[in-house]
Formats: structure tokens, C-alpha cells, sequence
DNA sequence: AACTATTTATAAGG
DNA sequence: TCCTTATAAATAGTT
């Protein structure tokens, strides 16, 4: 339709092409507007030009992506589903290597142990005496090391205090003797009754005894809508 | 453009209104076709019909995803990304929190300690303690209900046998002489040369002493592609 | 679905 | 990009 009749193949000169896209693409444009009015349709077009240029038009009353979802949901399978259920099995694969953990949890904390049978218990057993040995060593460390910081603090007060006294010429003999035996003490016994530090960086208490949640990150998924709190 | 000019509003009767979708589509696939080949465009084109039907174009040489995801892009922002984010943070979440169940079993199993201050250390003690004791109680209990089993077994196995020989006229005497003398015994000492089981539906074994990953779901999550083994 | 009078789209040119 | 205009194409109403 024009002063002459086209062939339907590539324009080659760039210009012709750019000015037939303007012109066509004003038509169908128009011709969709009219499409979604007279007959009450539901019409998306998305256009890229030779150049990447995009255009886009969409019946009123609905925008893109709604029409792209029901175009989804009509043509029954793909599009995004397949990416969607890849992260769903990996997000199913991932919640059931947490269950496992927490298990693994609970059942170190000596809970959930009737599916286990006699080798497992013994095994367990085994694992949780070694790292029983393991920790406690740890702590008889913690302790010393402590203490031995303690003390060096202490003695290098001490020893500024001391100093000073000379500085204003006076002697002070009870400064060690303070130290040595007061302050410092190598029983447990002070420790013990201490009331545990919150640790605000990590949400992990191993020595709190949760009973059935070891960490209550509660969360379920299964189904293809997601939320995250 | 026909025999009179129309309105370009609804078409009430419904026949008409069919008809003339059916025409007005044809005519603009026909023209999306002819855009496509004469400027060398991406078109794609999802209809509704105004009964539900849906009809697409899409140029050859690309599909309606992949013009879609091009859109996506070059709208720039949103559409899909923020159901994609969603999960991806969702993912991140749950690495995280494996994360931490994976290290607090590295600490129940005596590693990993040196980031635990003492009063952490000494709490976990205690639980491991208890757990131990817990495990213990189970172990010994499995032994000697596995114990009665056995023995009911070689029991009701004996019995029947006597009975077997009363049947045929004969007697003896040994069969009860052999149960509780030989077979059955208290001590847990044969128990504990025994192989382990290999439990195939569990893929935690608590027993095992795996140093650093104490289950080997090796996944890093992170970027937008993702991939499942 | 086919026909056809008429409207509409648009190719070429400015 | 817009205007003009001759002509091709689309299509409303009819059969």
C-alpha cells in the first residue's frame, strides 16, 4: 500500500529500513489500540528495533508483566518456572540438608536418638566423649590463659602504681602482696557463677540447651510464592 | 477501512465482535511478520481474546522468553527481579544459617573452639556432658533390649525344636543347656568389635569423625544463575 | 468462509 | 520527523 507495491524481504538501506519501521510500527501500534477496544482484548507487543531500540505497547487495565504472567500460566509450562524450580530445588535441597543439621544437633545434645541403632549409638558416643576431652581441655586453657593475662595486668598496675609512690618518694610494700593473693585465684569457682556474655554477632549459644530447635531460623518452603520475613 | 466506517469502541454482539477479532489478529500478525522480515525487528505479541483465548506472535530467530528477558533489561528496573531477589536473599539466608548449624556441630565435636570465650566454653561442657550421659543411658539400654530379642529368639527357636523332637518321640536335654550358657551374653564386649551397619537412607553418620565439613553438601549460592546438581 | 465496496495504511517523494 | 498523494492492503458488511 503505497505508491508502489514492496517485496517482503530486509530493506538494505538503512534509512528506508529506520523510517518503514517508524511508520509500520505507528501501525500496528494503532491497530492494536483499536484490536483491545473494539473487541475487548488484552493485548501486549514489545518491539526491538534493528538498532535495540524498544518499544512497547500494552492494552489499559493490565500492564506487561500481568500480561506476561498469564501468558505463562496459558501456555502451561515454561518461561520462568524452569529457573523458578531450580531455586525451589535448591531451596527444598537446602532446607533438608538443615533438618539433617539440626538432627545431627539434637542428637549430639543426646535427643532424637531412637532412630539410631547400637553402632550409631556407640559411634556417637565415641565422637561426643572425644570432643567432651577436647573441650574441656580448651577450657583448663581458657583459664590459665586468663589468668595469666589477669596477672599481668595486675603486676603491670602494680608495678606503675609502685613506681609512682617512688616518683613522690614514698614505699608502698603491700602492692604485690595484693596481687599475688587476692585477686588472682585459680579455681574455677569464681568463673562458675558468672552470668554467660550475650554474643551479639553470632545467633549460635551451643551451650544453651534448646530442646527441639537448636537455631529457630523457623522457615517452611515448598510451595512456588515465597516470603522471607 | 470496509464497507462503512465503524466506531472504534466495544462491539457489543458478541459474534461480531469474534469475527472481527479473528480478522484485526490475522491482520496484525500479518503486519508483525512483514515488520520483522522487512526492518529486521524482534517483535512479540500476546493476545487475549476477549472469551480468554490467548494468541502470540514472535519473531523468528528469538522466543517469547528471550524478548521478554531482553525487556526486562532494557525497562531496566523490576518485573521478575524482585521475586528473583526475594529467593536469592531467601537462599543466602538459609546457606547462613547452614552455615552456623555446620559450625556449632564442628564445636560439639571438640573443633573449631577458638573463637568460644570461657563462659561459652563451659557451657558447652556441660550440654556436651550431658549428652553423653544421655547417649550412654541410650547405648545401654539398646544392648540389653537387642539382648532380650535375642534371646526370646533362640528361645522360641529352642522350643520349637523340642517340640519338633517330642513329635518324633525323642528328647534332649541340651537345647536349653546351650541358650543360656553360650549364645546370649550381658558383657557388651562382642558388641563393640562388631562393623558398623551401613545405613544407606541416612546420609548423617554422628559417628564418623569428619574433620571440617561434617556433612559434604558443598553449595555457594551468590550469583544470579543458579545450578543444581 | 468468500466477496467487494470502502476505508485505511503506507511507499515514495518533498 | 512531518506532509502529501497515489496506490496497495485491510476489512465491515453482506452473502
Amino acid at each position: 500500500m503505497g505508491r508502489g507495491k514492496i517485496e517482503i524481504k530486509m530493506i538494505e538501506n538503512p534509512t528506508n529500513r529506520q523510517v518503514t519501521y517508524s511508520k509500520r510500527r505507528t501501525g500496528i501500534m494503532k491497530k492494536a489500540k483499536e484490536l483491545t477496544v473494539l473487541c475487548d482484548a488484552d493485548v501486549s507487543i514489545i518491539m526491538f528495533s534493528h538498532s535495540g531500540k524498544c518499544h512497547e505497547y500494552c492494552s489499559p487495565g493490565a500492564d506487561t508483566k500481568k500480561i506476561m504472567d498469564r501468558y505463562q500460566q496459558a501456555s502451561g509450562t515454561n518461561l520462568w518456572s524452569e529457573q523458578y524450580e531450580s531455586m525451589q530445588r535448591t531451596l527444598s535441597h537446602l532446607n533438608e540438608i538443615n533438618g539433617d543439621l539440626r538432627r545431627e544437633i539434637r542428637q549430639r545434645m543426646g535427643e532424637d536418638l531412637d532412630g539410631l541403632d547400637f553402632d550409631h549409638l556407640r559411634g556417637l558416643e565415641q565422637n561426643v566423649d572425644q570432643a567432651l576431652t577436647e573441650v574441656r581441655t580448651r577450657k583448663y586453657h581458657k583459664i590459665s590463659t586468663q589468668t595469666e593475662t589477669y596477672k599481668k595486668k595486675v603486676k603491670n598496675f602494680a608495678e606503675a602504681y609502685r613506681s609512682q609512690l617512688q616518683e613522690l618518694g614514698m614505699r608502698d610494700e603491700s602492692v604485690y602482696g595484693y596481687v599475688d593473693n587476692g585477686y588472682v585465684d585459680n579455681t574455677p569457682a569464681q568463673w562458675e557463677r558468672r552470668v554467660p556474655l550475650e554474643s551479639g554477632a553470632s545467633n549460635m549459644n551451643p551451650y544453651r540447651v534448646v530442646p527441639s530447635q537448636p537455631n529457630l531460623h523457623g522457615m517452611a518452603y515448598g510451595s512456588h510464592e515465597l516470603r522471607l520475613g
